[in-house]
DNA sequence: TTTT
DNA sequence: TTTT
């Protein structure tokens, strides 16, 4: 009923942009959260979380995030679930972003602190389909580390 | 950097309370958040987050909250991987929690309206050691469907 | 660059329902939320936060809040001004709702449990002035106790 | 009953660091926060938050925060009010910080990447007194532009 | 393995 | 598979 996450961290990697076999945009990249603790060894570690951004979002995350950058995250957390190739179903936890800050320029060419980036949905029709039994193709991140085709049905709002 | 997360949902199933080699309470328990939007069928899904919390904040959980319990939860994503026993990684996402409201009475008998309950930890020596390598012992949950032994070693704050 | 409050608290009030002079619908109401500790007397006390709701949203709050009603609020912080009558500038500190749970039913006559209540605005084309000098026409809420006009400047998004 | 806010912002100016008679540190800042759409002439618009940081944390906030850094703050909306020389109520909003993050180094010379600045309590005693009639000194922030001294009975947590 |  |  409600479901909200805020994160800041750095990306892993670049960030993939991908479509759906409709046209939509999807981008998906990790973001490297320290722990407000550190472990027994006295290292602070970190935690590695899956975001996934559609549409327009998902273009401007795609030309203006890279790896290392600092960058804020608004989203829900999503829960999917798949077989996977021996039969198992597969759990993939991510969060999907509705507002993404760039916190750090991009190399000292441009500003980004003007302009939010956030996800302009028309609101109403929405419609996500996971769960489906049987399907494997279903989406963006895999617990599994299979990359893993990416399909309409997971468009959210 | 910064990691929050603000959920509301109802319990899946009674809370479970375990305890570490070491005596530390660990509660566990699945919220049901609905999604904002409706499926391709006109079906509202909903998403199945996994909740750990530690210590009274446990014990408390354990005593007051029960399947079906609209319940608010405040806390961390945590990402945690094991090699499962056929020598995979398996990732777990979880939310850590510091803040558990009933957002519904105990069927009359009691109110829980007032009082917080809050994680009480006096901060600073805080502890966490997860990503061990070959040990599987280290987790709540798991996303393999496996009951695992919990550890003092996953003990955060 | 990112402003998300997220509230849970009781209703003080019976929401008011107001129309712009354009028509646009505005829900004002309190929310009082028990602060997480006790003051010197040993007295939880409480904040009252002053909510602001516009168009459709305004109208199921409106429709579906009452005084007493455990409720949780999604938004952000705006703090607005104006120059009183003795030509002071008041502040206004208001959280601009998007996101609204009726966490009680009403009375057992209904269900409140699906459905979301968000503000659906088709976004982008977005205006709100506030902070114009002279003007006290301008806010739901003033800290000054007055009842004051509200007007279609005040429309967010 | 759950009472969160998360901002990401710029300070308007230094930060102010004061004590109380008893000797407990408490920093005040303003962040300005830009609003995420334009208003009716095409300008962004910010909101300007009052921040009160207490302890440990007012310190660092003291020592590493500067006009214009990008910052995100995490903590509590509070709403507290006193009577002005003329027998008024003012109200006074503010943020009561527990997390602070500093998103930009300080001009080269130190790293603020690593290291929590979390309000450290040891919780439970806590205390918090305001709404105190009468007395008008009771705060970091006023909604009526007086400064204002401040005092232990503020203290939170 | 899922709640109302 | 992980960022600074």
């Amino acid at each position: 009923m409600l479901n909200r996450v805020i994160l800041i961290g750095r990306l892993t990697r670049d960030p993939e942009l991908r479509y759906t076999p409709s046209g939509t945009a999807v981008t998906q990249f990790t973001l490297a959260c320290d722990r407000p603790f550190t472990n027994q060894q006295g290292q602070r570690e970190a935690d590695f979380i899956n975001i996934v951004t559609w549409r327009q979002l998902a273009e401007t995350c795609a030309n203006y995030l890279r790896k290392g950058r600092l960058t804020a995250v608004e989203g829900r957390i999503q829960v999917r679930n798949y077989d996977n190739n021996e039969g198992k179903k597969v759990y993939v936890t991510e969060v999907v972003a509705d507002n993404v800050r760039f916190l750090e320029s991009m190399g000292g060419n441009r500003n980004d602190g003007d302009g939010y980036n956030q996800n302009q949905s028309s609101s109403g029709y929405n419609r996500s389909d996971s769960n489906r039994g049987g399907s494997s193709n279903d989406d963006p991140f895999s617990d599994d580390g299979r990359p893993i085709d990416i399909s309409d049905d997971d468009l959210p709002f």
